[in-house]
DNA sequence: CTATTTAAGACTATTATAGTCCTGTATTAG
DNA sequence: CTAATACAGGACTATAATAGTCTTAAATAG
């Protein structure tokens, strides 16, 4: 079973392209091109983050996106939950008919506890955590260590 | 985004149920007729806690399920990877055609202690404390405490 | 022997995700 | 002003995952 859903995936590599070149403006062409997405798939998912204010359109030629906040100011539970909404372990468990049934239920508490946890660990990466590794690894490879 | 599955959801039902009344053996049919889950669903699902060996199938008349193991030896975990395998994040990020791209990837160890959160949560859990908060729900409805 | 109940696999239905296409509108180079 | 460029938004299709059903066989209690 996979948390973490493809157009997330996309989403994020789209968003470390842009972080990494700060302040130019790239077309969706150019980002799915050098990422390997589908180009009119990746414009509905940027429109997502456009909406949010994550990221800046420019319409016209020589237009395209960038990036609306610095890096370091967006997390990676942001980018996840504009994808796909709040993760959640289950809205109910032990209740036949919905949670309303055992408002008490321990369950409950555990999942809320895990959602917690993983939303706080996710809170805690940004896009420029994710470009300097990104920039790290690359280092390597420069080196010839491929593998 | 959900991360338990309804098959998943019903089978810590029927679990609970087993464990509720150990030592007994309750028929598929009783048990979804109990639990408001389809019988020839139910009896897919428990097929697969019998090959695992945690419960304990007896043919023919008057046969049915019964749990193999103490309550307090099943864990959540258990239940949870018997119907929908390792909980995984994600395969990979940052890669483009899979995860060998980038070996020191920093997402990588994320995901991989998300995980682990996730599953340790989940192995301190079993059937015996379900069961346990069962009851001490339903001694508050009792007492005519319902919502 | 017969009614009951699980085992196993094939099959269908439903829903979620992924991906495409088309029409419109803003922007800008020329 | 015009034409090319590139995003906006919605409708549409395809694919895959999940959920659920059905059918046949094998075991067992009475
Ligand atoms: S009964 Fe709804 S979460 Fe436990
Ligand atoms: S590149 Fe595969 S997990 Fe990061």
């Amino acid at each position: 079973m996979e948390v973490i859903r493809r157009n997330t995936e996309y989403a994020i590599r789209a968003l470390v392209h842009l972080a990494a070149n700060r302040e130019a403006v790239a077309s969706a062409w150019e980002i799915a091109g050098s990422q390997d997405v589908p180009v009119e798939f990746l414009q509905k998912i940027l429109q997502k983050f456009v909406k949010r204010g994550i990221v800046d359109s420019h319409r016209g030629a020589q237009g395209g996106f960038s990036l609306a906040k610095e890096p370091g100011e967006v997390t990676l539970l942001e980018v996840v939950e504009t994808m796909q909404g709040k993760l959640a372990m289950n809205r109910c468990f032990l209740g036949r008919d919905g949670c309303p049934r055992s408002p008490n239920c321990p369950l409950k508490q555990n999942w809320l506890r895990m959602e917690e946890q993983i939303a706080s660990h996710m809170a805690g990466i940004t896009l420029q955590d994710l470009v300097d590794q990104v920039r790290e690894s690359s280092r390597f490879e420069v080196r010839g260590e491929r593998q």
